[in-house]
DNA sequence: GCTGGCACTCCGACGCGCCGAGTGCCAGGC
DNA sequence: GCCTGGCACTCGGCGCGTCGGAGTGCCAGC
C-alpha cells in the first residue's frame, strides 16, 4: 500500500503532466506543490511509484509521466469529478434548449460536448431498446406493396417496404392497422413479438400471408433499429493530441469511422454510471493511446443511450468527467420535456 | 501562349510531383520523361513557366512544384479523366448493390469513394428539391395533436407534429388525408404550395384552422428539407496530407464539420457536370490547401444531389475524377432501380 | 533555339560539444 | 527509520560549422 504522500506525489505528477505535456521532475514538483518535503524525498517516492508501475520515464534522466495504471489510480482514488461553473451550466442549458427535434438535440449535444471538453464527442441516439411504440402506420403504395411506418416515443420514425404475397384490400388494411395499433401502442419493443404473434389467425385465409409479412417486417425493424446509431464531432480536437501526429491520429480517425467500434466503446459497461476507460483498457488497438469517458443518459431514471468523449490519455479527467456528466443530465431533462 | 513542349514539361512536373511529393528538378524530369531535350532546355522552359505563375520554387536552388494555377491548367488542358479498371468497376457495383435503404446507399457510397480515392469523401443526400411526393400521412396522436408524415420518391420520410387549434374528428382527418394525397402525390415539392392553397375553404368552418396548420407544417417541411444533409467519411486519409500536420489538417477537419461549408462546396457550381476547385479557388479559407472534385448524380438525367472528394491540391486529378464520375453513375443507377 | 559547361546557392544530414534538467546513491542528521 | 543535501552521472536538445548533392541561372558555342 502506498503512503498518503506517495499518492499525493502521483496526483501532482498527473496534474502537472496534464497541464504541461512534459515529463515532470522532482524539483519542479516540490516547487509547484507544497508537499513539505525535499526533491530528494520526492525522488525516492518516484522510484517506488515507478517500481509499482504507476509512472514511467521516457528515457533515463528525464522526468516521469503517468502510465495507464497511474491514471487509473488517479481517477479511482485521487480525483473527484469537477463540477462545472455556473456560466458553463447556463451555456449548456441555453444551447440545448434551442433544439427543435431529436436530430437537432443529438447534433447540439455533440457540438456542446466537443466544445466543453475540447475533445472528440460521441453521442448515441436514444436507443430504441427501451423505447415504446407510439404508432404504427400502414399505407398502400401499390396493389401488392405496402409501406410500414413505425413511430417511437423518442420521436424516431422508421419506414419499410412490404411486398404482399397477395393483393390486400383497403378494408383489410384499415382493420390490420387498427388491431396492430391497439395491441402495440405504448408497449416496449421487447414486448411486441409476443403481443402480435396470434394476429394472422384472426384474418381471412387469403390475407394471412400479407399480415404475416407485415408482422415479420415490423419485428425486423424493431430488431434492426436496436442497433443504435450515433453521431460524432470535434474531430478537429485530435490535432491537439501530441507531436507524433500521423502515427497516433490515423488509427483514431479510422476507429471513429467504425460505428461498431464506437458503439462497443460506449456500450461495454452495463450500468448507466460513468465509465472511464484508459489507454490499453480499450479493446480496440487503434485507441490504446486514448481514453474514453462515457455515461448513460435518459429521460427518466433509466438510461436510454450513452454519450461520451474520446481524448488522449493525458486529459483533464476531473474536468472532462464533470462536463460529460453535466451534459448527460441536461440532455436527459430535454428528452423528458419533449 | 505556351509552346507544346512547355505544356508537356508542366504536365511532367505535375505528374512527378503528385507521385513523389517532392519538388522536381530539370534533370530528373528529362530522365523520367522522354522529352527529347536536355535538362538545360527544360530549365529555360521552367523559368518561363515560373514567370507565368504555373510553378514555383519552395526556395532558391530547389526543384519546382506546381502552383494552383498550374494545377488548373493541368486539369483544364493537359489531363483527361482516367477511366477505372474493370475490376474497380465490378467492385463498385458489388459494393453498392448490397445497400438496403437510402441511408445505406449513402453510407456505402461514402466508404467506397473514400477507399477508391484515398481521400475524404462527401456525399449529399438526394435532394428533395426536385423530389416528388409519394405519400402524405396524417395520424391523430391526441385529440388536438396530429402527426404529419411525408414520404418522398427517394425514400425519405420526414415527420412533424402539428398542434391543432381545435379538436379534429377522425372523419375530417380521413377526408383531409384523402384530398391532400389526391392533390400532391406524384407532384414536385415546388408545385405543392399552389396545389393546396385553396384546400381550407372546402372544409367546415370549425376545421379550417386545423387544415391551415397542417398545410403550413407541410410547406414548412418541404422548405426545411430542401436544406440538404450530407455524410462524410475517410477523414483518416487526411493523415496522408503532408508533413506539417496540425497546421494544415486542423482547419480542414473544422471545415468538414460545418455542413454549411460543405454544402456550399458541393453546391456552388450550377450544372451537374464535374467541378474541380483547386486550392485558393475554394472560398473557405480553411480549405485553401485542398482541392475539391465534385459531380452531380441522380436517378434520371437530372442531378438530384452531389458527391465528391476533398484532398490535397497535390492529388491525382485524372484518377480522382474518374473515380468520382464512376461512383456518381453507379449511385444514379441504384437510385433509379429502387 | 538547343546544348554543355560552369559557378553559385541553399537545404539537409552529420558530427561535435555544451548545457541543463533530472536521476540514483550515499553519508549524515533529526 | 526516514528525510535531506550533496555529488557524480546520464541523456536529450540546441547551436554551430562542415560537407555533399541537387538544382539553378547564365553564357558561349554549335
Amino acid at each position: 500500500m502506498l503512503s498518503e504522500r506517495r499518492l499525493e506525489v502521483l496526483r501532482a505528477i498527473v496534474q502537472d503532466y496534464v497541464g504541461t505535456e512534459e515529463p515532470v521532475g522532482s524539483k519542479a514538483l516540490t516547487e509547484r506543490h507544497s508537499l513539505g518535503v525535499s526533491p530528494a524525498t520526492v525522488r525516492n517516492d518516484m522510484a517506488v511509484l515507478e517500481d509499482e508501475g504507476f509512472i514511467a520515464q521516457p528515457h533515463t534522466s528525464a522526468g516521469r509521466i503517468p502510465t495507464d495504471k497511474g491514471y487509473r489510480l488517479f481517477v479511482d482514488k485521487l480525483a473527484g469529478v469537477k463540477p462545472l461553473s455556473s456560466p458553463e451550466r447556463r451555456a449548456i442549458q441555453n444551447f440545448l434548449d434551442g433544439a427543435v427535434d431529436l436530430d437537432d438535440v443529438v447534433a447540439r449535444t455533440v457540438r456542446l460536448l466537443a466544445q466543453l471538453t475540447r475533445q472528440v464527442a460521441v453521442v448515441q441516439y436514444p436507443s430504441l431498446n427501451r423505447s415504446t411504440v407510439r404508432h404504427v402506420e400502414l399505407l398502400s403504395l401499390a396493389p401488392a406493396r405496402l409501406m410500414l411506418v413505425l413511430i417511437t416515443d423518442t420521436g424516431r420514425v422508421e419506414q419499410r417496404m412490404v411486398d404482399c404475397p397477395a393483393p390486400f384490400g383497403e378494408t383489410s388494411l384499415a382493420d390490420l392497422r387498427a388491431r396492430l395499433n391497439s395491441r402495440v401502442v405504448g408497449r416496449r419493443f421487447a414486448d411486441v413479438p409476443g403481443l402480435v404473434q396470434d394476429l394472422p389467425e384472426s384474418f381471412e385465409l387469403e390475407d394471412r400471408g400479407t399480415v404475416s409479412s407485415v408482422l415479420a417486417t415490423l419485428l425486423e425493424t424493431l430488431v434492426e433499429e436496436t442497433e443504435e446509431r450515433l453521431m460524432i464531432g470535434g474531430t478537429a480536437n485530435l490535432t491537439r493530441f501530441g507531436n507524433d501526429f500521423p502515427v497516433i491520429i490515423r488509427p483514431v480517425l479510422e476507429a471513429l469511422e467504425e460505428q461498431v467500434v464506437l458503439l462497443k466503446l460506449l456500450g461495454e459497461s452495463k450500468d448507466s454510471g460513468m465509465t472511464v476507460r484508459i489507454g490499453h483498457e480499450n479493446a480496440h488497438e487503434g485507441l490504446t493511446s486514448t481514453s474514453v469517458v462515457a455515461v448513460g443518459y435518459g429521460s427518466g431514471d433509466e438510461a436510454v443511450a450513452k454519450l461520451g468523449v474520446v481524448g488522449p490519455t493525458r486529459m483533464d479527467y476531473p474536468g472532462t468527467m464533470g462536463a460529460v456528466r453535466a451534459v448527460a443530465r441536461y440532455v436527459g431533462q430535454i428528452l423528458a420535456e419533449s
